[in-house]
DNA sequence: GATAATTTGTACGTATGTATA
DNA sequence: TTATACATACGTACAAATTAT
């Protein structure tokens, strides 16, 4: 379980890998701090730039949350509440840029469910918070 | 319209925030090829670090592709087609993690959309191909 | 087919800024 | 205040894939 610095592999998708290992194993639990950039590069033998592109791969998937001064944390997930759609509604998916996101105050790695209603109205819900029922 | 270099906000995010505008406004058309990196670098006096990080924050939003040997394009979004889902289902989306969007074929910024049906079956999209029909 | 030029990808180092504890 | 931790941004070098010559 380390990185090995001949593969074909980026180091920084070795690293990515071994830290979600740990995160969906729950070896890091919800809420958990990781390791500091500077420890994980001292611990894997890694320079500063791998180590923070292996974050942002993680962080892209929404599974840690990073800010400044402190260390970044394996991200909650709040526990999704069921929202009830109507028949002959339609539903699709993206990804927010990030002006959306800065409205919607949703982590990255978070995408937005739209449902646009039979009567032409448009819903949108952070798809962390919000699973749809269709009636 | 160009790059403030004493603001407040960061410079990739500045450029990142310049090329999503000329893309939005089909300035930058489907399958059309972003100017290089380096050429961006000298355009707008910015380090390839800052061009790149701008860059990947648009392949994150799913608005571009790049890969090695040819110049970033902006993404071709395919015509969504509408899968109709059954009364009773339960619909989810997520962001894949590296190795689903690898098995699944899938760019980066397309989310997952997730269907539960009543019966207990699970059916996975790309988000940028299917809409969901609720009958 | 072989070479060269172009373009993005990976990875290193360094420096400074800013928020938190 | 001090120390820690992440964010921004510069530079350099080489690798790998593609395209043009």
């Amino acid at each position: 379980m380390s990185i090995d610095h001949r593969s074909h592999t980026p180091l920084y998708m070795q690293l990515a890998d071994l830290l979600r290992d740990r995160i969906e194993s729950d070896e890091l639990p919800s809420g958990a701090p990781l390791p500091s950039e500077a420890r994980l590069s001292q611990e894997y033998g890694l320079g500063r730039v791998a180590v923070r592109k292996a974050i942002s791969v993680l962080r892209s998937e929404g599974l840690v949350t990073s800010s400044r001064g402190q260390p970044t944390r394996v991200r909650p997930r709040p526990k999704q509440r069921l929202v009830e759609i109507l028949p002959g509604s339609t539903i699709s998916a993206r990804t927010p840029n990030s002006n959306e996101r800065r409205q919607m105050d949703t982590a990255e790695g978070v995408p937005i469910l739209e449902v646009r209603s039979p009567d032409g109205t448009v819903q949108t819900f952070p798809a962390d918070e919000v699973a749809l029922s269709c009636l």
